[in-house]
DNA sequence: GTCTATAATTTGATAGAC
DNA sequence: GTCTATCAAATTATAGAC
């Protein structure tokens, strides 16, 4: 492994515990095992390594649902797989979506900027169209939009891993209780999910 | 006012907006219109205050249902105004979910070593009960456990308040559109989740 | 209680030898 | 490319006058 990967991956890992204002760019180089100097050859400022480590986990945490929505399977199918594989996606990078957010409360002009630069299209948009189609044909049955729809899966995939401390207190659980709830959580959201999509309107 | 309460606004503000890393000190007691010396005069360090702060916002957060899910109302009419009235105090409050989250990922121990000593209680403990009470009398119908139920609740309430900026990027919408999807969400919420309860178990 | 002045440390970043 | 040494600025916190 290159130095320039070894600081990366340290970066990663300060930036995902740490966050941007409590990262330190000494404790990076100590875990990359390089000294403070090579950080700024390799990358200009503590603000560019952030850029670059945010570009490259975004890319991360919606590419595999991407492949998922733009794959052949049915509607209700490609919900049902995308939920699962997502949430163990989730299970194995716990740190990601806190930090996604964050940087992006944080500075979402930059963040924007570079993604919009490298073309990173947003997420989403095929499987927002496949239910509108779905709803033509009237295999969706609900007036729920897709827009909606979106909004509630991502809030059921991603809201535990980003507050678990705070569901932790709440719900009164320890680790173990709480990843037994989110495996769980692989059926049983995407159950939801379907039945608020076939659930006639009223 | 008295010039402790200016500082507890002032350091309000700032933590909410740039965390505990990325708050000053400094720059609270210039919001505050007092100096630095001062601060400490009242709030012995960062930590002291910050834990302060947090403390208030927290019991903030939550007073609000406990009041709703210890009401007479049916179990229905519970979830049903409780999340009405629940967003909406998000709606004005938009920026405390995030604050919370961040800063029990930040120091758990400290946070809940205080709140024990406060005497504050978990949250939503009381729905749980009415929830496995209803489901004994056979009004709610589903397999959803009181514990999952809550989960999918605070999702659905908090994640666009936490996530606000990722999820107007990811759905390509404006600060207006997006402030219309969440009064949105007060009835489609409610309706989404009382449906979970309602139906009945495979 | 409220202020000024300053201590003590730490931070991100740069210069320059090799 | 990689290192050492160091800068300049900023930070929290304290001491002490009033």
């Amino acid at each position: 492994m290159s130095k320039e990967e070894k600081i990366l991956e340290a970066a990663t890992d300060e930036f995902l515990t740490k966050g941007y204002d409590g990262a330190r760019m000494r404790s990076i180089a100590e875990s990359a095992g390089i000294n403070k100097g090579l950080l700024h050859y390799y990358f200009k400022s503590k603000e560019a390594l952030i850029l670059k480590v945010f570009h490259s986990l975004f890319r991360e945490i919606f590419s595999e649902l991407s492949d998922i929505f733009n794959s052949e399977l049915s509607l209700f199918e490609q919900i049902e797989r995308g939920i699962g594989t997502y949430i163990e996606f989730l299970i194995q990078n716990p740190r990601i979506p806190f930090f996604v957010v964050g940087e992006l409360n944080r500075d979402k002009k930059a963040h924007l900027r570079r993604m919009k630069e490298a073309k990173v299209p947003p997420p989403f948009m095929e499987l927002g169209r496949s239910i509108e189609e779905a709803r033509k044909r009237k295999e969706v049955k609900s007036d729920t939009t897709s827009r909606e729809f979106i909004l509630n899966m991502m809030s059921l995939m991603l809201f535990p891993f980003v507050a678990r401390e705070m569901i932790m207190f709440t719900q009164q659980i320890n680790e173990k209780e709480f990843e037994a709830m989110l495996r769980n959580r692989k059926k049983q959201v995407a159950q939801l999910l379907i039945m608020d999509l076939k659930v006639k309107a009223k």
